[in-house]
RNA sequence: GGCGGGUUGCCCGAGCGGCCAAUGGGAGCGGACUGUAAAUCCGUCGCGAAAGCUUCGAAGGUUCGAAUCCUUCACCCGCCA
């Protein structure tokens, strides 16, 4: 990427600075929204619909952007959407499934867990978590038909893009009145905290804007809004999803080593724009990076600052030495048997690591080791040469697996491909 | 309410009584090349070691034999009221 602006002042401006890293999708106005960003701390929000027990990396741009705002000043709102995690936001593929409502609290009660380390309760633009069913959940119908439902003209609802697309295929009127409720949120956060901005991914603008008419309806405001752009991959494929699925933030359900495995493998026409939103390094030392990644490839200086630096904020300073750690032990040029035990050990642990009572033949390791799914597909990879045990290629699915095979008496190290490993340990 | 068309493997989409586990494309996976990249090329791609088993919206039926024919049901899409 290349920018023709001139070089960065010393001290830059937030505007100016999420400008720059391309953050700023839609607004209500960039004066307004210069203005805003650029005075005195000002509340913002930004919300999550608990649609799982974790957010993902899809929604790690929000919390980023968030983190950003609040360090320069700003103070964050982070609202996690116990009543519109109950409703859903029509998506264009069809009706959602409710889930229950112990469900969605329970997921809620997670979500603010995992979203509470990315901002600070301190000073005078502390973080709040809120939760937009303290104000929803008690309200009549009659009270919502009247103060909120009059205010939205159908006709607008109906010409929306997601909408106009389900007309065909339906849509309920629960998912339909989705949008009231978010742009109540606006309302209610600005009316009880003085909220004045909200942002949100660009796929929410929709709901967005309805709350800053909403405001303006109810005789508040002003308020702003911005939204920020899909975070996308050269090669068309989906980001954020891997043949496992989803990139979650919960060490659970990604493991940190995978997470970091993930940025690591950030294609280079991607990396520079992947920094620029997600990273907190100042403008100059990411165009130190972005003209190193493209002098030289080939060292994945970029994806390396990149992930280590969003395996740090996520997962920790001492997960994320671990996970390099396993990273070099496991794709180093070195023998696996000169790692240490302890090396060897912590590696396969991040990598993913399976004990097991008996030594089973080369196809059920793989598949014990939760490399492939079945049988099946463990012999068509050891047939296609893509499986190693040890960093030596299997030449058949009749290799034969003897205990000397075991690296320090107790370990095997399992590699499909190129770059999917995992560890077995043979208990005594 | 009437008439017509549709529902196929992760997605798109051919097939219209046996040669169909089902053409083709995409995604995925593996290999070569590389840099744990991209692009490209090659291979692979329901489950099972195999015999075989389970798939073509659902349930029945006809037939030696059905994704392909018949009946009912569900959903979708057109046209007419």
């Amino acid at each position: 990427m290349t920018d023709t602006s001139p070089p960065p002042s010393e001290r830059e401006t937030l505007f100016d600075d999420l400008r720059w890293r391309g953050l700023i999708q839609d607004s209500t106005g960039l004066d307004e929204l210069r203005a805003l960003l650029d005075g005195p701390g000002a509340a913002f929000y930004v919300g999550f619909d608990p649609t799982a027990p974790s957010l993902h990396i899809g929604n790690l741009m929000q919390v980023v952007t968030a983190r950003r705002l609040q360090l320069a000043g700003h103070r964050p709102l982070l609202l996690v959407g116990g009543a519109t995690g109950q409703i859903g936001d029509p998506k264009e593929s069809g009706e959602r499934v409710l889930n229950p409502p112990e469900v969605v609290a329970g997921w809620v009660a997670r979500i603010r867990e995992q979203l509470a380390p990315f901002v600070s309760y301190q000073g005078a633009n502390a973080a709040q978590l809120v939760n937009n069913l303290d104000w929803t959940g008690e309200m009549s119908v009659v009270q919502f038909l009247r103060d909120v439902g009059k205010h939205f003209p159908i006709n607008r609802m109906l010409a929306r893009e997601v909408v106009r697309a389900r007309l065909e295929s339906g849509v309920s009127f629960t998912e339909f009145s989705y949008q009231l409720l978010q742009a109540n949120d606006f309302f209610e956060l600005h009316r009880r905290y003085g909220c004045q901005l909200q942002f949100g991914g660009s796929d929410q603008w929709g709901n967005i804007t309805a709350g800053v008419d909403f405001v303006r309806r109810r005789g508040a405001g002003p308020v702003e809004a911005f939204t920020t752009p899909l975070a996308t991959k050269s090669d068309g494929t989906k980001f954020g999803k891997t043949e496992g699925g989803a990139i979650w933030l919960d060490s659970e359900l990604t493991s940190p080593y995978a997470f970091y495995q993930f940025w690591f493998n950030a294609d280079d026409r991607d990396v520079a724009h992947y920094l620029r939103y997600f990273s907190f390094r100042s403008r100059a030392e990411l165009e130190a990076l972005e003209k190193e990644a493209a002098e030289r490839p080939a060292a994945r200086v970029a994806q390396r600052a990149l992930a280590e630096e969003l395996t740090t904020l996520v997962h920790g300073e001492r997960e994320m030495a671990q996970v390099v750690a396993a990273s070099q032990a496991l794709f180093g040029r070195g023998s696996l048997a000169e790692l240490s035990p302890a090396t060897l050990r912590a590696a396969l642990t991040e990598a993913g690591l399976v004990h097991l009572d008996e030594l089973p033949d080369v196809v059920g390791l793989l598949k014990e080791s939760g490399l492939v799914p079945s049988n099946k597909e463990a012999r068509r990879v050891i047939a296609e040469g893509g499986a190693y045990l040890n960093n030596n290629r299997v030449s058949s699915a009749d290799a034969v697996v003897t205990p000397a095979d075991l690296l320090h008496g107790r370990y095997l190290v399992l590699r499909r491909g190129k770059r999917s490993f995992a560890g077995v340990e043979l208990r005594k």
